[in-house]
DNA sequence: CGGAATCCGTTAAGATACTG
DNA sequence: CAGTATCTTAACGGATTCCG
Protein backbone atom coordinates (compact mmCIF):
# COMPACT_ATOMS: atom_id res chain seq x y z
CA UNK A 1 0.00 0.00 0.00
CA UNK A 2 2.52 2.53 1.37
CA UNK A 3 5.75 1.26 1.19
CA UNK A 4 7.52 3.78 -0.90
CA UNK A 5 11.07 5.42 -1.67
CA UNK A 6 11.08 7.72 1.76
CA UNK A 7 11.72 4.82 3.75
CA UNK A 8 15.09 4.03 2.49
CA UNK A 9 18.27 6.21 3.34
CA UNK A 10 20.90 7.36 0.67
CA UNK A 11 23.32 3.88 1.98
CA UNK A 12 21.17 1.60 0.80
CA UNK A 13 20.51 2.00 -3.43
CA UNK A 14 20.92 -2.09 -3.25
CA UNK A 15 17.66 -2.44 -1.06
CA UNK A 16 16.05 0.27 -2.53
CA UNK A 17 16.16 -0.63 -5.92
CA UNK A 18 15.25 -4.54 -4.75
CA UNK A 19 12.54 -3.27 -3.23
CA UNK A 20 11.55 -1.17 -6.89
CA UNK A 21 11.51 -4.42 -8.72
CA UNK A 22 10.69 -7.10 -5.86
CA UNK A 23 7.53 -8.41 -5.99
CA UNK A 24 6.16 -11.58 -7.37
CA UNK A 25 5.24 -10.38 -11.22
CA UNK A 26 7.36 -6.94 -11.58
CA UNK A 27 10.45 -9.33 -13.31
CA UNK A 28 8.24 -10.56 -15.50
CA UNK A 29 5.99 -7.66 -16.27
CA UNK A 30 8.70 -5.17 -17.15
CA UNK A 31 10.40 -8.20 -19.63
CA UNK A 32 7.47 -8.86 -21.48
CA UNK A 33 6.98 -5.23 -21.92
CA UNK A 34 10.34 -4.65 -23.64
CA UNK A 35 9.38 -7.47 -25.65
CA UNK A 36 6.36 -6.41 -27.08
CA UNK A 37 6.72 -2.59 -26.38
CA UNK A 38 3.25 -2.33 -25.72
CA UNK A 39 0.48 -4.44 -23.90
CA UNK A 40 -2.86 -4.45 -22.79
CA UNK A 41 -4.35 -5.43 -19.81
CA UNK A 42 -5.98 -8.30 -21.07
CA UNK A 43 -2.90 -9.56 -22.76
CA UNK A 44 -0.60 -9.68 -19.54
CA UNK A 45 -3.41 -11.43 -17.91
CA UNK A 46 -2.37 -13.82 -20.86
CA UNK A 47 0.72 -13.81 -20.58
CA UNK A 48 1.03 -14.26 -16.83
CA UNK A 49 -1.16 -16.99 -17.04
CA UNK A 50 -1.22 -17.38 -13.50
CA UNK A 51 -1.76 -13.54 -12.00
CA UNK A 52 -5.42 -12.85 -10.76
CA UNK A 53 -6.62 -9.17 -11.69
CA UNK A 54 -6.13 -7.90 -7.97
CA UNK A 55 -2.40 -8.84 -8.04
CA UNK A 56 -2.22 -7.65 -11.49
CA UNK A 57 -3.49 -4.26 -11.14
CA UNK A 58 -1.92 -3.65 -7.50
CA UNK A 59 1.56 -4.42 -9.15
CA UNK A 60 1.06 -2.66 -12.56
CA UNK A 61 -0.11 0.67 -10.07
CA UNK A 62 3.47 -0.18 -8.07
CA UNK A 63 5.06 -0.01 -11.26
CA UNK A 64 3.64 3.52 -12.53
CA UNK A 65 3.92 5.20 -9.26
CA UNK A 66 7.64 4.74 -9.24
CA UNK A 67 7.72 5.46 -12.92
CA UNK A 68 8.62 2.20 -14.21
CA UNK A 69 5.88 1.77 -16.96
CA UNK A 70 3.30 3.95 -18.62
CA UNK A 71 -0.48 3.87 -18.27
CA UNK A 72 -2.25 4.80 -21.56
CA UNK A 73 -6.41 5.06 -21.57
CA UNK A 74 -8.35 4.93 -24.91
CA UNK A 75 -11.36 6.68 -23.71
CA UNK A 76 -13.63 4.40 -26.12
CA UNK A 77 -16.10 1.80 -25.40
CA UNK A 78 -15.33 -1.23 -24.80
CA UNK A 79 -11.78 0.83 -22.85
CA UNK A 80 -8.39 -0.34 -24.42
CA UNK A 81 -5.30 0.21 -21.60
CA UNK A 82 -2.08 -0.01 -22.83
CA UNK A 83 0.94 -0.32 -20.59
CA UNK A 84 4.84 0.30 -22.09
CA UNK A 85 7.90 0.73 -20.34
CA UNK A 86 8.95 4.42 -19.17
CA UNK A 87 12.76 5.17 -19.97
CA UNK A 88 13.76 4.91 -16.27
CA UNK A 89 11.73 1.23 -16.77
CA UNK A 90 13.78 0.26 -20.10
CA UNK A 91 17.22 0.92 -17.53
CA UNK A 92 16.14 -1.70 -16.23
CA UNK A 93 16.08 -4.14 -19.11
CA UNK A 94 20.18 -4.90 -19.31
CA UNK A 95 20.32 -6.16 -15.98
CA UNK A 96 16.91 -8.06 -15.96
CA UNK A 97 18.53 -9.68 -19.31
CA UNK A 98 21.40 -10.31 -17.41
CA UNK A 99 19.22 -12.18 -14.55
CA UNK A 100 17.68 -13.91 -16.60
CA UNK A 101 20.12 -15.25 -18.54
CA UNK A 102 22.46 -16.36 -15.45
CA UNK A 103 18.69 -17.91 -14.40
CA UNK A 104 18.74 -20.10 -17.36
CA UNK A 105 22.07 -21.33 -17.01
CA UNK A 106 21.35 -22.06 -13.23
CA UNK A 107 18.13 -24.59 -14.68
CA UNK A 108 20.82 -25.90 -16.76
CA UNK A 109 23.25 -26.48 -14.37
CA UNK A 110 20.34 -28.14 -11.60
CA UNK A 111 19.31 -30.20 -14.87
CA UNK A 112 22.80 -31.66 -15.84
CA UNK A 113 23.28 -32.46 -12.00
CA UNK A 114 20.24 -33.72 -10.64
CA UNK A 115 21.13 -34.31 -7.52
CA UNK B 1 -4.61 -24.39 -19.99
CA UNK B 2 -2.59 -27.05 -21.35
CA UNK B 3 -0.37 -24.02 -23.34
CA UNK B 4 0.88 -22.77 -19.63
CA UNK B 5 3.86 -24.58 -19.85
CA UNK B 6 4.87 -23.38 -23.11
CA UNK B 7 4.23 -20.30 -22.43
CA UNK B 8 5.94 -20.36 -19.29
CA UNK B 9 9.14 -21.93 -20.47
CA UNK B 10 11.18 -19.40 -22.24
CA UNK B 11 10.84 -16.57 -19.23
CA UNK B 12 10.80 -18.93 -16.03
CA UNK B 13 14.18 -17.82 -15.84
CA UNK B 14 13.17 -14.25 -15.18
CA UNK B 15 11.15 -15.60 -12.12
CA UNK B 16 13.66 -18.09 -11.30
CA UNK B 17 16.30 -15.70 -10.78
CA UNK B 18 14.11 -12.93 -8.83
CA UNK B 19 13.05 -15.87 -6.46
CA UNK B 20 16.82 -16.91 -6.04
CA UNK B 21 18.15 -13.92 -5.00
CA UNK B 22 14.66 -11.96 -3.57
CA UNK B 23 13.88 -11.42 -0.65
CA UNK B 24 14.09 -8.23 1.60
CA UNK B 25 18.36 -8.75 2.82
CA UNK B 26 19.72 -11.08 0.19
CA UNK B 27 21.00 -8.39 -2.13
CA UNK B 28 22.66 -6.53 0.10
CA UNK B 29 24.21 -8.95 2.05
CA UNK B 30 25.78 -10.62 -1.68
CA UNK B 31 26.63 -6.68 -2.13
CA UNK B 32 27.99 -6.44 1.23
CA UNK B 33 29.73 -10.04 0.95
CA UNK B 34 31.93 -8.93 -2.13
CA UNK B 35 33.07 -5.43 -0.53
CA UNK B 36 34.25 -7.20 2.45
CA UNK B 37 35.34 -10.00 0.87
CA UNK B 38 34.15 -12.20 3.86
CA UNK B 39 32.15 -11.30 7.05
CA UNK B 40 31.36 -12.79 10.49
CA UNK B 41 27.83 -13.69 11.02
CA UNK B 42 27.98 -10.31 13.92
CA UNK B 43 29.59 -8.04 11.88
CA UNK B 44 26.91 -8.59 8.73
CA UNK B 45 24.19 -7.88 11.28
CA UNK B 46 25.75 -4.85 12.30
CA UNK B 47 25.75 -3.62 9.14
CA UNK B 48 22.51 -4.84 8.14
CA UNK B 49 21.63 -2.63 11.25
CA UNK B 50 17.49 -3.56 11.09
CA UNK B 51 17.82 -7.63 10.79
CA UNK B 52 16.90 -10.07 13.73
CA UNK B 53 19.25 -12.89 14.10
CA UNK B 54 16.33 -14.90 13.22
CA UNK B 55 15.83 -13.38 9.76
CA UNK B 56 19.60 -13.28 8.69
CA UNK B 57 20.27 -16.92 9.49
CA UNK B 58 17.66 -18.19 7.71
CA UNK B 59 18.42 -15.48 4.89
CA UNK B 60 22.02 -17.06 5.85
CA UNK B 61 20.92 -20.62 5.20
CA UNK B 62 18.80 -19.90 1.86
CA UNK B 63 21.64 -18.43 0.16
CA UNK B 64 23.96 -21.11 1.22
CA UNK B 65 21.89 -23.54 0.13
CA UNK B 66 21.77 -21.81 -2.95
CA UNK B 67 25.32 -22.56 -3.56
CA UNK B 68 25.54 -18.36 -3.26
CA UNK B 69 27.36 -17.79 -0.21
CA UNK B 70 30.54 -19.90 1.50
CA UNK B 71 29.79 -20.82 5.41
CA UNK B 72 33.14 -21.49 6.98
CA UNK B 73 32.97 -22.67 10.50
CA UNK B 74 36.09 -22.23 13.09
CA UNK B 75 35.50 -24.73 15.83
CA UNK B 76 37.28 -22.34 18.58
CA UNK B 77 35.65 -20.77 21.62
CA UNK B 78 33.98 -18.50 21.08
CA UNK B 79 32.66 -19.67 17.69
CA UNK B 80 33.57 -17.95 15.00
CA UNK B 81 31.51 -18.35 11.40
CA UNK B 82 32.64 -16.76 8.30
CA UNK B 83 30.54 -16.29 5.22
CA UNK B 84 31.90 -15.21 1.63
CA UNK B 85 30.65 -15.49 -2.00
CA UNK B 86 30.56 -18.28 -3.97
CA UNK B 87 31.60 -18.50 -7.51
CA UNK B 88 27.95 -18.28 -8.52
CA UNK B 89 27.44 -15.46 -6.09
CA UNK B 90 30.28 -13.43 -7.73
CA UNK B 91 28.46 -13.95 -11.00
CA UNK B 92 25.67 -11.70 -9.57
CA UNK B 93 27.61 -9.31 -8.31
CA UNK B 94 27.98 -7.20 -12.03
CA UNK B 95 24.46 -6.95 -11.81
CA UNK B 96 23.58 -5.96 -8.24
CA UNK B 97 26.32 -3.19 -9.00
CA UNK B 98 24.23 -2.16 -12.32
CA UNK B 99 21.13 -2.29 -9.78
CA UNK B 100 22.56 -0.42 -7.41
CA UNK B 101 23.79 2.37 -9.66
CA UNK B 102 20.49 2.63 -10.82
CA UNK B 103 19.09 2.97 -7.51
CA UNK B 104 21.60 5.73 -6.76
CA UNK B 105 20.24 7.57 -9.62
CA UNK B 106 16.96 7.33 -8.88
CA UNK B 107 17.18 8.22 -5.37
CA UNK B 108 19.00 11.27 -6.74
CA UNK B 109 15.89 12.36 -8.67
CA UNK B 110 13.67 11.86 -5.71
CA UNK B 111 15.59 14.18 -3.96
CA UNK B 112 15.59 17.29 -6.97
CA UNK B 113 12.43 16.74 -7.15
CA UNK B 114 10.95 16.21 -4.48
CA UNK B 115 7.18 16.27 -5.77
C1' DC C 1 -12.60 -4.60 -21.33
C1' DG C 2 -10.31 -3.28 -17.46
C1' DG C 3 -10.70 -3.04 -13.55
C1' DA C 4 -12.59 -2.39 -7.97
C1' DA C 5 -14.17 -4.50 -3.59
C1' DT C 6 -14.41 -7.96 -0.29
C1' DC C 7 -13.09 -11.88 2.19
C1' DC C 8 -9.69 -15.08 3.55
C1' DG C 9 -5.68 -18.28 3.92
C1' DT C 10 -0.59 -18.48 3.56
C1' DT C 11 3.82 -16.86 4.09
C1' DA C 12 7.19 -13.36 5.34
C1' DA C 13 8.99 -10.97 8.89
C1' DG C 14 9.51 -8.97 13.73
C1' DA C 15 10.02 -9.36 19.07
C1' DT C 16 11.70 -11.69 22.61
C1' DA C 17 13.93 -15.18 25.31
C1' DC C 18 17.22 -18.60 25.61
C1' DT C 19 21.63 -21.81 24.47
C1' DG C 20 26.20 -24.49 23.21
C1' DC D 1 29.72 -15.47 19.25
C1' DA D 2 26.52 -17.45 16.58
C1' DG D 3 22.94 -18.97 16.57
C1' DT D 4 17.53 -21.68 18.25
C1' DA D 5 12.90 -21.65 19.68
C1' DT D 6 8.37 -19.55 20.11
C1' DC D 7 5.05 -16.49 19.46
C1' DT D 8 2.79 -12.62 17.24
C1' DT D 9 1.96 -9.42 13.56
C1' DA D 10 2.14 -7.64 8.85
C1' DA D 11 2.38 -8.35 4.08
C1' DC D 12 1.45 -11.16 0.18
C1' DG D 13 -1.37 -13.44 -2.71
C1' DG D 14 -5.76 -15.99 -4.18
C1' DA D 15 -10.99 -16.61 -5.09
C1' DT D 16 -15.00 -14.56 -6.02
C1' DT D 17 -18.32 -11.06 -7.14
C1' DC D 18 -19.60 -6.81 -9.08
C1' DC D 19 -19.30 -2.40 -11.94
C1' DG D 20 -18.80 1.64 -15.62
Amino acid sequence: MENKLEICQPTCSVDYAFRRIGGKYKGRILWYLQEHKTLRYGALKRILSDVTTKMLTQTLRELETDNLINRKVYHEVPPKVEYSLTETGEELIPFIDYLRQWGDRQIEKANRQPQ
